[in-house]
DNA sequence: TTACTCATGTAACAAGTTACATGATTTA
DNA sequence: TAAATCATGTAACTTGTTACATGAGTAA
């Protein structure tokens, strides 16, 4: 019962989800991670059953023992848990970080790529998230209050990331280093 | 010397610092990771030394023996290294994922806060992002190449976030769920 | 000589991944 | 009854974190 430990991201995902649900099964959280378009997570079972486990042993969730022969057990949210959610969602300082953009990370070699190859990948790039962004806009009438706020986040920035691809593609070539074609 | 492995997102960015300086040691590439502006990396010792030592055993860095006293590696890319970089970069499945984002995984429950709460947040959460922003532009002509993208999309990232707080700043309030105060 | 910076590294731990094992229930 | 789905979980592995140990050079 550690109570004032900070959540993990995850941890966070999954209380909002079970808060969210008001009641459901650790597989649900799972599917439900594994269905989104703007998680980045799995739902991998070794890592949801075991932060289900460490949620339910710090008295954030609820785990309801099973009540039939299948051994299934309902989750739910607990005060302390609708607390240290609400904590986690209100650390701004962690909010407001810039997080992990494997196009943000890549976006500084592009310029080092021979013009041929970068205007390639930038068209295949733009191609990718033009579908990702239709996909996306598909389902948005269909979500729910917690993920639609996401989804349009995700939408806003892969459309940023569209503008900056058009944006640069304008551009003259600076002179390019890299020159191997990628194995991929 | 695990030819076709795919390159974490660490380990790319270790190489894009190291083809970027030409000759650069374990050290400085800590150093650069931590006081990078778009890198979400600490550049914790327990990450890049053995990262780095994982890139030299697969043939992708040359760490060249220490000549002095000092222990110091020289580290260089190798043409398989360049390779292997062009390869990473240009993944376009995994450049176009959005992600974890700690903003937008927090956005689905920033609903649920009372009105009042949310809009204490919203404030600071924009106050955060502003001098943010600033930090970064103030820093942006002494940046080299590669870092210059990367800030200039994470920019464009805080900027969408900013338009967002304030257009839901207009909005209505959704009937709250969550009403604890955060214990911070 | 004291303290700071440069420089490398390990140990203990945290938390994710894939792949597998297990078994109940539902559906074709 | 065979296959798919629901449901939980573990094992081996990967890769990150913090905190510490170690030692060389440099500046006050």
């Amino acid at each position: 019962m550690n109570q004032t430990r900070r959540l993990s991201e995850l941890e966070g995902a999954i209380l909002s989800e079970v808060e969210h649900c008001g009641q459901t099964t650790a597989f649900q959280v799972r599917r439900a991670f594994a269905d989104s378009f703007s998680l980045e997570w799995k739902g991998s079972a070794g890592a949801v059953y075991p932060a289900v486990r460490r949620l339910a042993q710090d008295g954030l969730l609820d785990a309801s023992a099973a009540q039939g022969g299948r051994a299934t057990r309902r989750l739910s949210i607990t005060d302390a848990g609708r607390q240290a959610l609400t904590a986690w969602a209100c650390d701004a300082a962690r909010a407001t970080s810039s997080g992990v953009d494997p196009f943000r990370l890549r976006a500084g070699i592009w310029s080092l790529l021979p013009a041929s190859e970068r205007q390639a990948l930038f068209r295949e790039l733009d191609a990718r998230i033009a579908g990702n962004i239709e996909e996306m806009e598909a389902h948005l009438g269909r979500m729910n209050t917690v993920e639609r706020p996401r989804v349009a986040l995700a939408i806003a920035l892969q459309q940023s990331r569209r503008d900056l691809l058009a944006d640069w593609a304008d551009r003259d070539a600076v002179a390019p280093r890299l020159s191997e074609t990628p194995a991929r």
